[in-house]
DNA sequence: GATTAAAACTAACAATCGTTAGTTTTGTCT
DNA sequence: AGACAAAACTAACGATTGTTAGTTTTAATC
């Protein structure tokens, strides 16, 4: 058995500090003296300081692109759709808040491969995003603004809900969701 | 007179580098080599990396800081203050998205005294805010949803724009606050 | 108590960082 | 042409970076 319990342990602790600092101004002795130990030690768990950060972008990347194709696929109308991907968008920041400013801060910093593979997930993500609203436009389900303005007002604010939500515990989820929903989608319907 | 026409094609440059891979993973011998230079003869000009950030960072905070106030100061109800908002912001990322990078993603590595002052003139700008909302609330221009969720979607939208208005250059700017206005605002009201 | 594997350690490396010192080139004005 | 300042250069510094090699400690199993 791989040691996943302690590696995880190093991830975990990794996504706080990039969070706080970003991925460059991290050091793997902060790292390590975050965990309590040495930086070295470090390396009986982990390949590389990337490897850290591509374990916790790809890992979100992949969530959010297997959540939006299980959306696209169902026969929702538009609407339930959008409500849908709000849902998504809450219930990942719920889990992994701290993993989440990785994802939007530092992905340029990945390299080559997963960098590549990264852009693609985000790229089809917004993709399907943008179909879902041209076809909420083309049949009256959704307001009938500049398309483009709608997915970026959008995906804006779920994109930053990491920087907002651990401030708000008080706020049940539920609340937050219909709330958001109601705040997001009305000004577009 | 100070070299200062030099040492702005400097930030400029530097601005355009911090966007793309961020402040930390931009080296002087990068900035330089951008500028067709080595990396010594920066400093013919600047003081050091850090006074590239801060010139960056804190004039931009500067401008929403006394956009703001102006909008404060004024008799107008909360839509038309809202509205203003959004023009400040329109026309701040217009001239200036490059550098916008590195206010939303690079603050926290100013050091102590520009850090405190950004925290300080963030903090305020973001109360401004609140106080406009949570008035229009209370006078019913604005729907009761929470506070913090209206205040949190519109900031993250226009805080964002940077990223995405330099990809849509055919868009008019005044169809772009038009339909940011009813999209951020019709949700709201 | 001996064995063993996991997980920590010390020490050091090659590379790169921001920056400084001192020097040379460039361009402008007399 | 000579003088002078602006702006470039070369060379190097001390510090820090991610990482490796080799060793010791910890803790569970027989």
């Amino acid at each position: 058995m791989k040691p996943e319990g302690r590696k995880q342990e190093i991830i975990d602790a990794a996504s706080i500090l990039f969070k706080e600092r970003g991925y460059n101004a991290v050091t793997m002795r902060d790292l390590a003296s975050a965990m309590g130990i040495k930086a070295a030690s470090l390396y009986n768990h982990i390949q590389s300081k990337q490897e850290i950060l591509s374990s916790i972008i790809i890992d979100l990347a992949e969530q959010f692109t297997s959540g939006m194709d299980e959306i696209v696929r169902s026969e929702l109308n538009t609407i339930k759709k959008l409500e849908r991907i709000i849902d998504l968008h809450i219930d990942v920041t719920l889990e992994n808040a701290d993993g989440l400013a990785s994802l939007n801060n530092d992905w340029m910093h990945l390299e080559e491969d997963n960098l590549i593979y990264f852009e693609k997930m985000r790229r089809d993500y917004e993709q399907n995003f943008r179909e879902i609203v041209k076809t909420g436009v083309s049949t009256g389900e959704l307001s009938d603004y500049n398309i483009e303005i709608i997915v970026f007002s959008t995906l804006s604010t779920l994109r930053t809900l990491y920087l907002w939500y651990p401030k708000q515990k008080e706020i049940d989820p539920d609340i937050l969701k219909k709330d958001m929903i109601s705040v997001l989608l009305k000004g577009v319907i």
